[in-house]
DNA sequence: TATTTGTAACTACATTTGTAATCATTAATT
DNA sequence: AATTAATGATTACAAATGTAGTTACAAATA
């Protein structure tokens, strides 16, 4: 059932060691502390399973450990990116990407370096997105149905 | 520790009621037959759990149940984007964009539409967007402490 | 009326996650 | 050398999740 996936907790964990590594446990938690509440052990539960899961790896310095990813934070967001659009018909892509345009604050420089790679991905663009959804889980795969009678 | 999630075996279940409310459990389990091999009392349970967090509810018909949401999907994709923004800093949202787009697939008159949004972006963008990241999760908050010395 | 059947509610159980205490080992200090 | 301190490993336990069986009840039917 298990598909390495990066939990709540355990991706703050990540972020720390993302920025800061190598790093020791102690540090970790000294830097959430001001996020969390959490006690040193917890904070080594959540590195053991990083562990566990192949996320991060450490050696050994002087008698104690530092830990580092093995993942970039980039890897993972892309996974998470995937995960968001798997959920959701792909016919309905430009949606959420529209929703994201209208919450996520971006700067101005952000935004003309965002319209070139639009720009760039016009040369490429398909006339159309196709549906790929289990019959009934959106409703274009309801019509797609229909019309194949 | 509960905060209204709907965990991804739930958002399966939601999907089949956003795109066919009303509908009974008894539907709801054989739409899902091409996808998993769930059995009706597993789909039952994940409704039930779906009803407890209130993020759909039921009327009776006839003598069985059928449901229907109390939350559109558009406003629960806006919380997972919400969710995924939120654990990244935000001076990374563009990168995280870029990557998006990157990735996701959309047609010609989706990018369109799209850029209408961004110019109209444009208007309101700030000239910088600010890091509220905690110390040490990610690098502009590593800055921003060393300049405040 | 007794029986079968369809459906929701309740119970069950393994795994994952959040949170933490305790144990074991090694290094530092007295 | 004995004691103390630091750190990783092990164990613990409640809540959430994935998956499903059993029970209770109402409706249809024999």
């Amino acid at each position: 059932m298990k598909k390495n996936q990066i939990s709540p907790s355990e991706w703050e964990i990540m972020r720390v060691i993302w920025t800061n590594h190598p790093i020791t446990s102690k540090e970790i938690n000294e830097m959430l502390k001001e996020k969390t509440t959490w006690e040193i052990s917890t904070t080594k539960t959540l590195i053991g399973r990083l562990v566990n899961k192949g996320m991060i790896d450490y050696e050994l310095k002087g008698r104690m450990y530092v830990y580092y990813p093995t993942l970039s934070e980039k890897e993972c967001i892309r996974n998470k990116i995937t995960e968001l659009f798997n959920q959701v018909c792909s016919t309905e892509n430009k949606v959420i990407l529209k929703m994201i345009l209208e919450d996520i604050p971006l700067s101005l420089t952000d935004i003309e370096s965002v319209e070139a790679v639009i720009e760039e991905k016009k040369k490429t663009a398909p006339a159309e997105v196709v549906c790929e959804c289990v019959k009934g889980q959106c409703h274009c795969s309801l019509n797609r149905d229909l019309k194949s009678l």
